[in-house]
Parts: structure tokens; sequence; C-alpha cells
DNA sequence: CTTCCTCAGGCAAGCGCTTTCCTGGAGGAC
DNA sequence: GTCCTCCAGGAAAGCGCTTGCCTGAGGAAG
């Protein structure tokens, strides 16, 4: 491997100038031993080591960002948006996969910041677990004091910048849709119960069915894990525990297009014998029969707002982004047969 | 931010016993001196300077893979694969996306060369570009100069380890199936032209339709960009240039989805007036009205398969993992009406 | 009581780069 | 001709860590 001490070598240079020319320093040089330099510089085919560089100079390069999942596509879809901006700005992006499991995560933000990176970004929703919350919190401090930059994305239970889907507001925007149809006996398929966006998404439909005069009792939510089978799964026990249910919401779009596969199982037409919602307004969304009404959460945007808040230095202020969600009206939804 | 100095003052030992300490070594120590050194840590909050560490020592950490888009689901799933393997062998994955830009991904090669990654992973298709090639052989050869490991996924044009689908075979299939049915007026909806991936798969189909005594001609051939709204687009112009048209063969299942979209909007029925083939079997594939007939490539384990090469340091020989395509057939196929 | 061995622990030399500070020569002003 | 200024280019000090090699104390063996 090349090193910038060969290509000064080569050059006949000092190691000093070979450095500057190579990157680009205020400093000015020689056009002739510029020219030398760069000559060697593609004879060894020299790429600096970015570690050594790292170490050497003050400013950081490389940004981080901690998903739950980067091939769910919800998070795929952040990611876009955050990748977007960050290329942008010339930065490398290192996406960590923490796969649900809040002890990696913890690890990810340490290991982020051991890689010294210039921001973090974390997406996905936060933990109902104090203990776990307040582990983190450290965790993030020690990062922040290393003088990097830091945006949440969903999670409103820490200080900070963050950028917030209104997932509350969503849950009642979809919530009341569902009850204004005339709809009584309503199903909803959740997330993880240990999951923030669960609880409120989940809120918002209590509040929307509270102002209709109804509640969502216990047997009425099934648990998945915002995957297609889950959805299906958890449908299949709403049905069973519930007969007559007339509609089930689901919190995301994965869950409600498997739910949609269950009920084509059961021979159950949709929206006809029963009303589907989902969350998220994911590009399947549009593509499965019927299409899903959902509540549309500006994903790419979402990833882009937080990679903007974190890259700019100029704030100095925590900046809180919310971003609002929007009822989606396809053909999933129906009022109820009497 | 607490440096190993730092820590090693606080616990009155030298810097050498720290390090040993912090990570592991072989060289034994008092129990004594580690209690100290691991209290000065966990007060310090200290973690090691991942940079440094690089530096200093001659193993790598991390992997690099360079993929077209990770928030396409065909790349989604492949990285899901990568870094599941990549995880079990406590390896972080940077992730960089291409966006198809092939300049770009020189300069990703590089960018990884630079951090001295462990393993570098080349997933997506090849382009049918002999100054392109040349220049990411010249680099990928630099890159392996520097001691590291490299996969490619799905570029059989290189020579060293890959693993490549069987994109010309799985043509071959989905296009037998077509034919076989009795279709005559085939359309066909193609990637970008200079993809490797296209040419392959549309050569398997234009091989069955041979076969079967017919020919894939240009004008029922259209171009798209494999996501789901160029295949909307090319169907529709599949439609206008050629009435009496009777299946579209879709060389992925994002366009193939599209293609159902658009015929939705037509008014026409799949499969009763136009049949309708997908390729890769993505999870949406079962999920759209009526399911998708694909081919079935297991990308996941493909990026597992990559990730196991690539990590495995006995292999002396370049491995190449030929991953075989499958035909699965739902509801999106039938023969032509007559 | 020597001598030798063993092994915990420390010293210090890098890893490849950036950047501050310094040097020396060229050119201008007097 | 002398002195000053200016600036291109080089020497060298780190950045934070790992690790080969050395030291010295304690114990076993003679």
């Amino acid at each position: 491997m090349a090193t910038l001490a060969d290509v000064a070598r080569l050059a006949g240079v000092s190691q000093a100038t070979a450095s500057r020319i190579v990157n680009g320093s205020a400093k000015l040089v020689t056009e002739e031993l510029r020219t030398r330099v760069l000559r060697a510089v593609a004879e060894l085919q020299y790429v600096p080591n970015a570690h050594a560089q790292q170490l050497a100079r003050a400013r950081r390069s490389a940004v981080g960002i901690i998903v739950h999942d980067v091939s769910d596509p919800y998070f795929a879809e952040i990611t876009r948006g955050l990748q977007r901006v960050a290329t942008a700005h010339g930065r490398l992006v290192m996406i960590c996969n923490s796969y649900r499991d809040p002890d990696r995560e913890l690890e990810y933000v340490e290991l982020l910041r051991a890689h010294q990176v210039a921001a973090l970004i974390l997406a996905g929703s936060g933990y109902h677990d104090a203990a776990f919350t307040g582990a983190l919190v450290r965790k993030l401090e020690a990062y922040l004091g290393t003088g990097g930059r830091l945006t949440l994305i969903g999670r409103h239970e820490l200080t900070g910048n963050c950028v917030v889907p209104e997932n509350e507001p969503g849950g009642y925007l979809v919530g009341s849709e569902v009850f204004a149809l005339g709809h009584r006996r309503v199903g909803v398929i959740a997330g993880p119960a240990v999951l923030t966006t669960t609880s409120d998404r989940l809120a918002g439909v209590r509040r929307a069915a509270r102002e209709h005069g109804r509640a969502v009792p216990a047997r009425r939510i099934a648990y998945g894990n915002f995957d297609r089978d889950s959805g299906a799964t958890a449908a299949a026990h709403l049905l069973d525990a519930n007969p007559g249910l007339t509609a089930i919401i689901a919190l995301n779009d994965s869950m409600a297009v498997g739910a949609l596969a269950a009920l084509r199982a059961r021979g159950l037409a949709v929206p006809r014998d029963v009303t589907v919602t989902g969350f998220d307004d994911m590009p399947v969304a549009r593509d499965v029969t019927p299409a899903l009404t959902t509540v549309r959460l500006p994903l790419v945007e979402m990833g882009a707002r937080a990679m903007a808040i974190a890259l700019d230095e100029t704030g100095d202020e925590p900046r809180v982004e919310r971003i609002p969600a929007e009822l989606v009206r396809r053909a999933s939804t129906a009022p109820p047969r009497r």
C-alpha cells in the first residue's frame, strides 16, 4: 500500500508538500511541484489512509446512522432521505441496523463514537424502558461530549435535535375516519408494545374512539411486530376473538398488507366485509388490492430534514421538527354492512 | 474526549497495561490492575478511538458494501443477508449507495480503500461499458493490493470471488412459461440497457422464444429503470405500440407491479386480458392482485453467501457461486383468450 | 546463599498523516 | 550594496493507540 511518504519520495519533495498538494491545502505550491506530485499519486494509485487523516486532523468526515432495519421499507425510505443530504455534503454514511435490539443500539452508539462520526442519526421508535432510555441518554451525552452532532428521528422522549412524526394525530386521523364511517367493532393491529410509536398511534386511535363514544377494549388489540406476517397472524387472532368485527386498523402498512392476505384467505372481502387501514403510506399501499387507506408520513423528507439539521453547524439551540401526518383515502375503507 | 492515557493515569498504570486490559490482549495481567483499569474506563466513559486503533494495529475491522440503492427492495434483501453474516462476525458494515452512477461507484471503491475495510462487497449489476469496467478493475486491483478481501454479487464480467444469480436461466424459465401457455405477442419490460442484468435476463427470454419458434422484436421491448413507475410507463408504451399484446414479461417485480397498475388503469384484467410476470420474487409479488408469477432469487441468501466468502480467510482460490433461479407460478399468468 | 527462570508490567517505537513553525533564497526599497 | 519582506518548501511534533522488547522482582532449583 503506497503511503504519502512514497509519493513524496517519488516526486522528490517533502512529505509536507505532498500532503498539501494531495488535499488541496490553502498553502500555495508551485505548479511544477504540483504536477510532479500528482503524477506520483497517479502512478502509485495512492489513496490517503482515512484513519491516519482522521487521527491527524481535527475535523470529522463520516456520519453514522442507526436504524432498526434498513430492509424494512419504512427505514429504507428514511435512509434514502438521509443519504441524499449526506451525499450532497460529501459525507460517507455508515449505516447500522439494530434489528430492534436496544442493547445493539447502545453498542452502535459507542461504535460510532469510536469512529468519531461528525453526526449521528438515531432513527426509529423509542422504547418504553426507563433503564434503557437512561443508558442511551448517557451514551448519547458521552457522544455529544466528543463534539459530534446528533439528530433523533421519532423519539420525543429524549432532548436535543429531533424530527418527530405526528404519530398520535395520525392515529387520530385514521381512527376518526373509521369510526365516522359507522364502524363499532373495530380491531387494532398494534406494533410491539414497548415501542413509543405503537403507544402513540394507539393513543390517537383511542382518542378518536372516545370522541365517537366508543372504546378499544384490550381484546380488540393484537400485537404484531410491524412486519407483514405478524400482521396476518394478528388479523387472524382478532377475527377469532371478535366475531362481528367490521374494521381493522393496522398501525403500519406492512401489517395491513398481512391482514389483507389473512382476510383473503378466509374469503372475506375488503372493504365489503371488513374495512382495513394502514399507516405510513409505503409504496406497497397503492399496489395491493384494494389499495390501502392509510396515513401518509413523508419519510424521505423526514430523513433529509434530520440529516440537514445534524449537518447544520449554525444551529446552537436544539431543534424540534414536527412532521404532520395526512390521511390518504383509498379503496380499503367503506361503511359497515348493516 | 478521554484517551487511553487518561485511563492509564487515573488507574495508575502504564498505557501499555491499560491497552492490554481494555482490548483483552493475550498477555496476562493481575486481577487487581484489571479492576482498577476497568473502573477508570467506566468512570471516564472511555471508548477507544477507532481510527487510532486501526492505524496502530494491522488487522482491519469494518467491511464495506456498495449497492445501487438500499431502499430498493432487491438490494434491501441482499443487504439483509450481508449484514446478518457481518454482524455474526462482529464486523461493522459501511453501506454506500451508488444510485446506479458508475462514477460514484468508482469513488466509493476508493473511499472504502481509504477506510481500509477488511472486505468489500460490490452488489448489483455490472455495466456494458468497457471504459468503466476497465477503470473499476484497476481500482479493485488497487484495493486488493492493500490486502483486503472482495466479493462481487452479480458481476460475472470481472474475475475474483463472486456470487452470480442465474439471470439468463431465470429469463429462460419465465419466457418458457409464457410461450408454453400459447402467447404469441409478448412484450418485455426491460431494465436499463447498460446493465448486464438486463441483457442476461432478456437473453434468457429470447432463448425461450426461439425454442417456441417465436421472437421478441425490438418494438415489443420497452426499457424502464427497474422501478415501479417506469414499469407503468413502459407497459403503457408497449400496449400502445403493440395492439393485441397478450403478455408482458417484466424483468423485475417492481416494474411488473407498475405494469399491473397501468393495466388496471386501462380496464384490462390480469390474467384474463393480459398475462404479466415479474422477476426476483420480492415480498410484494405475493401481495398484489393477482399475485405475480415470477422468478425467485434467494436474495438474502445471496448476500449471506457473499459476505461469508469475503470473510473466509482460508479461501485462496477465487470462488464463484452460482445461485439458481426458480419459477414461482401464481395467479398473474394464464393462456391467452382466443 | 547463589543462580536461573518466569512473568507482570513498563518503555518506546512506530502506524500514516496534518500542520505549525522555521529556513533560506529571491526580490524590492533605500 | 545592505537590509527587509515575503513566501515556497521542509523539519518535526504530534494525533491515540498497539506491541516488541526489556526490566526487575519473586520463586524454584541447585
